[in-house]
DNA sequence: TTTTTTTATCGTAATATTGCAATATTAAAC
DNA sequence: GTTTAATATTGCAATATTACGATAAAAAAA
């Protein structure tokens, strides 16, 4: 075994999941921080904010990408990339109702 | 290599890096929401809820223990588990501070 | 056209994760 | 004390992730 088994799920838990998974790494969380720093779409210096060699960087942004939590693309020479607000908001909204059954609920007993 | 170096970032990227890796996986997901759905600490039947074998759910539980996403322990020979609102209100201030700032940019190219 | 710059891909080693059978632990129930 | 029921731990195989050097690709700059 070895293998995650996304069958056995619901589709929205699965794709929570990939969202949250894409973030469990503080490389991916560093990037999404710089992106939102930036303002601006490109942003060729994302390789030297990241305290990693290229390539790896290369694979995390590739793997935000995969996921759905950042889009774009090179533009000539230069990296493109920015943030999908969607997908941020469909994290958001999972927290926030959660939280919101919180208060909401009768026993809080630890 | 393979390990992810974690003293390269900052003690927040780790933070949430954590938290969101804690979720990442469906199964884990879906604890949460039974969690969340009996409203109440005695619930001794994870197990039975999760399509997962007894062992392999409890190693869920405890990574998720680990996160600090759930806490609690076992009252004899039923499970204590409940969910972690300071965890939870974090990744949610987390991405209610990333659509705050993404709704207040000047340029969205992508 | 050659060079330079920037990003992606390939290949691979090290490590982590996932999943489960077998077994241990723990406390209630008898 | 023995049994029962519920959860945890151990051990292990299969797979995934992380990281990077080497190399490729692609377009701007010279």
């Amino acid at each position: 075994m070895g293998a995650t088994k996304t069958d056995h799920f619901t589709e929205k838990q699965n794709s929570i999941a990939l969202l949250a998974k894409a973030l469990g790494h503080p490389a991916r969380v560093a990037i999404v921080a710089y992106l939102l720093k930036v303002d601006d779409c490109i942003c060729g210096d994302i390789v030297n904010e990241i305290p990693l060699a290229q390539p790896t960087v290369s694979q995390h942004l590739k793997e935000l990408k995969t996921a759905g939590l950042i889009k774009g693309n090179i533009e000539g020479n230069a990296i493109c990339y920015c943030i999908n607000e969607k997908a941020i908001l469909k994290l958001e909204n999972y927290f926030a109702s959660i939280t919101a059954k919180l208060r909401s609920r009768k026993n809080n007993c630890c």
